[in-house]
DNA sequence: CTGGGGACGGGGCCC
DNA sequence: TGGGCCCCGTCCCCA
C-alpha cells in the first residue's frame, strides 16, 4: 500500500492525529473543563523532549494509560485462553500487536496496531519478584528489571516466565535514541513504558531506559551509546580472539546484575557469531522456557558485519507478522488467545533480546555477539534479528490488495513531501549505525514542526472536542481511536471508519453456542469482533482504556474529563452517539459501535461452515440454524415451525388476516412489504406522460401538467417551481405529488381528460386536487381534514375523488408548520419505488 | 401477479 | 461496555 493513491487521505492524516490535536479541540469545547494548566501541560507533553524527563515527570505529565488486557484465566484455568496462550501474550493491549517471524508464531517484538500518541503509559511490567535473597542461583537474568527504593536496590521483576509476566517482556530494546519510542521508568515500585514520541501504526515498540533509570543502572542514556559501547567492546574482544568457551560470570546478586560489566552466561561464542554460524550449544539449555526457534538464517555470510540482516535483508524480506496477518485470515491474526502452547516453544533465539533492559546490558561484547540475534548481552542491550527489522509501516503488513490492507487506517504514514516510508527508509531507523548504507531521505518519524502538523492535523469537527485526551475511551477498535472523534478519522475520503482496524480474531466461545461445536479448534467461532480493528471495534476490555493519568493524579474529577470517541448529541436531555458516516444517532455507544460495522464492512463473526461473515454474533447464531435445520419458533395455530421470530410473525398474519401494507393507489393490501412493492409496479405501467424533468410519469396528461405546475422538484425554477429550501417544503411537494398520483390513477382523471379543459380548467383542477389542501382558511381550522373519508375534494361535477389511503391525512401549508400526519397503515414510500 | 416462506441485516433494549 | 435477545425490515425464492 505504499503506492496507494490514498496516501494522503484524511483518514491517514487523522489517524495520526495526536494528543495535541485532541487537547486543542478540548480546550475549545463547551464541555471542556480543562484548565489552562491542563492544556499547557498537555502541550508540554506534546512539545517536550521527553528524553530528558525525570521519572517523576513522566508520571506526572504523561497523559494516557493503556492497561494490559485483562488476564482473568489463570494458568490452571480451563479457559480457552489459558490453554492456548500465555499470560505474557494474552496481556497484550489491543492497540498493540505481536511481531512474529515467518513460519513461526514466536513473538519477536511488539508493534503498534495504530497511532499511539506521545505520552502514553504502558504497564506496569509484570513478572516474578525476586528479592536479593530469593534470586535463583541459576536464574536467567535477561528479563531482570531492578526496582529501587530510596536509592537502594529493592527487588527484581523477572519477565522470563511467560506464564507469569506480561507482554512487556517482548518489547525489544532501542538501538538508538532515534528509534527509541518508549522510555522505561520506575514509578513507585513498578516499571512502566512511556511513549516518548508518537508511534505510527505498525511501528515496533522499542524501549530504552529513561534518564533516571539509566543513571541508576549506570547505563548509557541511549541505546545508541550502548551500541557504540558494545561495538567497541566487540572489536576489542575480536582482536583478542576470545574463544567461544569464554567463561561466563555468574551473577549472584541483583546489584551485580547492574554493576558488574560481566555478561551472563552465553551460549554462542563471539567467534561463531562473527563467522555467522550458530553456536553448537543447545539453545534450550540457555533458555529452557523459550527454546530457540527455527528461522531463516540471514547471518550465514562470514562477510556480514554485526548487523547482517540490516545490511543484507533477504530479497524476500518482509516484516514478520503472524502468518495469519500475512495471509489475511481475520480469525487468526496475532491474537494472543489464538496462540497455541505448542507454538510458543518455537521461541526466538534470544529471549533476552526482548524487553529486559535489566538483564545485563553492560555485558561484554562477547556476550553481545554471543548470539547472532543478540548484540547486547541481555535485556535492552540485546538485539534480535527480528527486532532489527523493527516495525515496518503498517502497509508492509498487508500486501497491496490484501483484504485487510484497507483496514489499516494509517497505512503508510504521510510524509511532508507526500511520500511514504519505503523499506529502504526503514532500515536507517532500525540500524542507525549503518544507516549510511541505506537510503535515508525518508524520515520515519515526524521530527520537524511541519511534519508534525501534517501528521497531527487540527481537528476538523467541533464535536471531536469531546474526544479530548484526558480520558481515552477505547474506540471501536483501539484504545486510541478515542483520541480523535470518529468523524475526524473518517474524513472525506474514508467512508469506512473502521478500516484502520485489524480484524482481531476472537477467542472461541466457552458457551455451548451452536456454532461453537462445529468449528475446528483452530477456527472457532469468534465471540468477539475484531477490530477495531475496530477495532477491532472491538470490543475493548474496560482495562484497556487509556486514561489521562495526569488528570487522575491531579485529583480532578474524571467525569468532566471523560472523552467520547464519537460526536455527541443531546436529544431530549439524553446523550446520543452519532454515526459520522450516516449521522444516525444511538442511545448507547455499543449500538453505535455495532452500527459502524455496517459502514466498515467488518464482519467479524464468521460461520465456520460456510465462511459467511456477520456483523453481530446474534446474526451468526441465527444463521447457524440454516445449517442445523433447527426451527425453534412454532406457530401455535398451525404448528408450522420457523427459524426466526420475524418469519413467524409474518406467517401469523396469515391467520390473523392482517395486511398492514396498503397500496396508496388502490385498495390492495398485503401481508408483506415486498409484495406491495411488486404490486406497485402495476401502477407505474402504461404511463405515457412522462415528466421531462423527473422520474414521474402519468396515465393522464392532465396529471402531468398538474405535476409541472410547480410540483416537479427536478424542474426547478425553470418551470416556475418555487425554490425548495426546507425539509418541510420538500415534504409538502412530495405529498402533493402523491396526491397527483392518486388522482392520476383515479377514474376522475379519466373523466377530466375527456372534458378538454383549458387553462382555467387546470387551475380548477389544481385547486381541487391540491389547493384546498393548504388553503389558509382550512389550515386555520383545527378540524381541517381534507382527506377525511367522505369529504368531497372535487366539485360535484367531477364526482368524488377520494384517496385510497384513508389514513393519509395530508395537511399542507404555505408557510405554517406541517401538522402531524396520522398514519396507521404502512405505506410504501417514494424511496421504495 | 400474488402469496408464502427463508434468510439475513440493522437497531433497540436489557442485563 | 459488550453480549444477548428481540423486533422490524428487506431481499430472494418458489409455488
Amino acid at each position: 500500500m505504499l503506492t496507494s493513491e490514498g496516501a494522503h487521505t484524511m483518514e491517514q492524516d487523522d489517524s495520526l492525529r495526536g494528543p495535541k490535536m485532541a487537547s486543542t479541540a478540548t480546550s475549545g469545547s463547551d464541555e471542556a473543563e480543562m484548565t489552562d494548566t491542563d492544556v499547557d501541560m498537555e502541550m508540554d507533553v506534546e512539545e517536550a523532549d521527553m528524553t530528558r524527563w525525570t521519572e517523576a515527570e513522566f508520571e506526572e505529565k504523561c497523559t494516557y494509560i493503556v492497561k494490559d488486557t485483562a488476564w482473568e484465566a489463570g494458568p490452571d484455568s480451563d479457559s480457552v485462553i489459558a490453554t492456548t496462550t500465555t499470560r505474557a501474550e494474552a496481556s497484550l493491549p489491543r492497540n498493540l500487536i505481536f511481531k512474529h517471524p515467518a513460519d513461526s508464531k514466536e513473538v519477536v517484538g511488539v508493534c503498534s496496531r495504530e497511532y499511539i500518541p506521545k505520552g502514553t503509559r504502558f504497564g506496569p511490567l509484570v513478572g516474578e519478584i525476586y528479592t536479593a535473597d530469593s534470586i535463583p542461583r541459576d536464574a536467567n537474568r535477561k528479563y531482570f528489571w531492578r526496582i529501587h527504593a530510596d536509592g537502594e536496590f529493592h527487588h527484581i521483576v523477572d519477565g522470563l516466565d511467560e506464564t507469569r509476566s506480561n507482554w512487556m517482556r517482548y518489547v525489544n530494546p532501542a538501538h538508538s535514541a532515534t528509534e527509541q519510542n518508549l522510555a522505561a521508568c520506575q514509578n513507585g515500585m513498578e516499571i512502566y513504558f512511556y511513549t516518548v514520541k508518537p508511534v505510527p501504526a505498525g511501528a515496533e515498540l522499542l524501549v530504552w531506559y529513561c534518564h533516571d533509570f539509566a543513571r541508576r543502572l549506570h547505563y548509557p542514556p541511549s541505546g545508541e551509546q550502548m551500541m557504540q559501547k558494545l561495538k567497541q567492546s566487540l572489536l576489542e574482544v575480536k582482536q583478542q580472539q576470545v574463544s567461544s568457551e569464554e567463561p561466563s560470570v555468574e551473577v549472584s546478586s541483583p546489584s551485580a546484575v547492574v554493576a558488574m560489566p560481566t555478561p551472563p552466561k552465553r551460549e554462542h561464542s563471539v567467534l561463531s557469531i562473527l563467522r555467522g554460524t550458530n553456536s553448537t550449544s543447545s539453545p534450550s539449555k540457555r533458555e529452557p522456557s523459550r527454546p530457540l526457534p527455527t528461522r531463516p538464517n540471514y547471518t550465514d555470510s562470514p562477510e556480514r558485519p554485526l548487523y547482517p540482516r540490516a545490511l543484507y535483508p533477504a530479497p524476500s524480506f518482509r516484516p514478520h507478522m503472524s502468518e495469519e496477518f500475512l495471509s489475511h485470515k481475520p480469525g487468526q491474526l496475532c491474537y494472543p488467545a489464538t496462540r497455541s502452547p505448542g507454538n510458543q516453544s518455537s521461541a526466538t533465539p534470544s529471549p533476552s533480546a526482548r524487553s529486559s533492559p535489566e538483564s545485563s546490558p553492560q555485558g561484554s561484547p562477547s556476550g553481545a555477539v554471543a548470539s547472532q540475534a543478540s548484540f547486547y548481552p541481555t535485556g535492552l542491550g540485546s538485539y534480535t534479528s527480528y527486532s532489527s527489522h523493527s516495525a515496518p509501516p503498517s502497509s508492509s503488513f498487508y500486501p497491496p490488495g490484501a483484504p485487510y490492507s484497507r483496514y489499516l487506517l494509517p497505512h503508510p504514514y504521510p510524509l511532508p513531501g507526500g511520500g511514504v516510508p519505503t523499506l529502504g527508509g526503514i532500515f536507517p531507523r532500525m540500524y542507525p549505525l549503518y544507516s549510511g548504507l541505506l537510503p535515508t531521505h525518508v524520515p520515519l518519524l515526524p521530527s520537524d514542526p511541519a511534519t508534525r502538523r501534517f501528521l497531527m492535523p487540527e481537528p476538523v469537527h467541533p464535536s471531536s472536542i469531546s474526544a479530548h485526551r484526558d480520558f481515552l475511551l477505547p474506540g471501536p477498535t483501539s484504545a486510541f481511536t478515542a483520541a480523535t472523534s470518529l468523524k475526524d478519522k473518517v474524513g472525506p475520503h474514508h467512508p469506512y471508519p473502521g478500516h484502520h482496524h485489524l480484524h482481531e480474531p476472537a477467542h472461541a466461545p466457552s458457551s455451548g453456542s451452536p456454532t461453537a461445536g462445529t468449528a475446528p479448534p483452530s477456527e472457532r467461532m469468534p465471540t468477539k469482533p475484531t477490530s477495531a480493528l475496530l477495532g477491532n471495534t472491538n470490543e475493548h476490555c474496560a482495562d484497556e482504556e487509556a486514561i489521562n493519568l495526569s488528570k487522575v493524579k491531579r485529583g480532578i474529577g474524571s467525569a468532566g474529563y471523560k472523552a467520547l470517541p464519537y460526536p455527541l448529541k443531546k436529544q431530549n436531555g439524553k446523550i446520543k452517539y452519532e454515526c459520522n458516516v450516516c449521522n444516525k444517532t444511538f442511545g448507547q455507544l455499543s449500538n453505535l459501535k455495532v452500527h459502524l460495522r455496517v459502514h466498515s464492512g467488518e464482519r467479524p463473526f464468521k460461520c465456520q461452515t460456510c465462511n459467511k461473515g456477520f456483523t453481530q454474533l446474534a446474526h451468526l447464531q441465527k444463521h447457524y440454524l440454516v445449517h442445523t435445520g433447527e426451527k425453534p419458533h412454532e406457530c401455535q395455530v398451525c404448528h408450522k415451525r420457523f427459524s426466526s421470530t420475524s418469519n413467524l410473525k409474518t406467517h401469523l398474519r396469515l391467520h390473523s388476516g392482517e395486511k398492514p401494507y396498503h397500496c396508496k393507489l388502490c385498495p390492495a393490501k398485503f401481508t408483506q412489504f415486498v409484495h406491495l412493492k411488486l404490486h406497485k409496479r402495476l401502477h407505474s405501467r402504461d404511463r405515457p406522460h412522462k415528466c421531462p424533468h423527473c422520474h414521474r410519469h402519468y396515465i393522464h396528461l392532465c396529471s402531468l401538467r398538474l405535476h409541472l405546475k410547480g410540483y416537479c422538484l427536478a424542474a426547478g425554477t425553470s418551470t416556475g417551481s418555487p425554490t425548495i429550501s426546507t425539509q418541510a417544503a420538500l415534504e409538502e411537494v412530495h405529498r402533493a405529488n402523491e396526491e397527483i398520483e392518486r388522482f392520476d390513477v383515479s377514474e376522475h382523471a379519466e373523466r377530466l381528460e375527456q372534458l378538454q379543459g383549458g387553462v382555467e380548467m387546470e387551475a380548477i383542477l389544481e385547486k381541487q386536487v391540491l389547493g384546498l389542501l393548504w388553503s389558509e382558511a382550512d389550515i386555520k381550522s383545527p378540524h381541517f381534514h381534507p382527506r377525511r373519508k367522505g369529504d368531497e375534494l372535487l366539485s360535484p361535477g367531477y364526482g368524488t375523488y377520494e384517496s385510497s389511503n384513508e389514513t393519509s391525512v395530508i395537511k399542507m401549508r404555505h408557510s405554517s408548520p406541517i401538522l402531524p400526519m396520522n398514519v396507521t397503515v404502512k405505506q410504501e414510500s417514494e424511496d421504495h419505488a
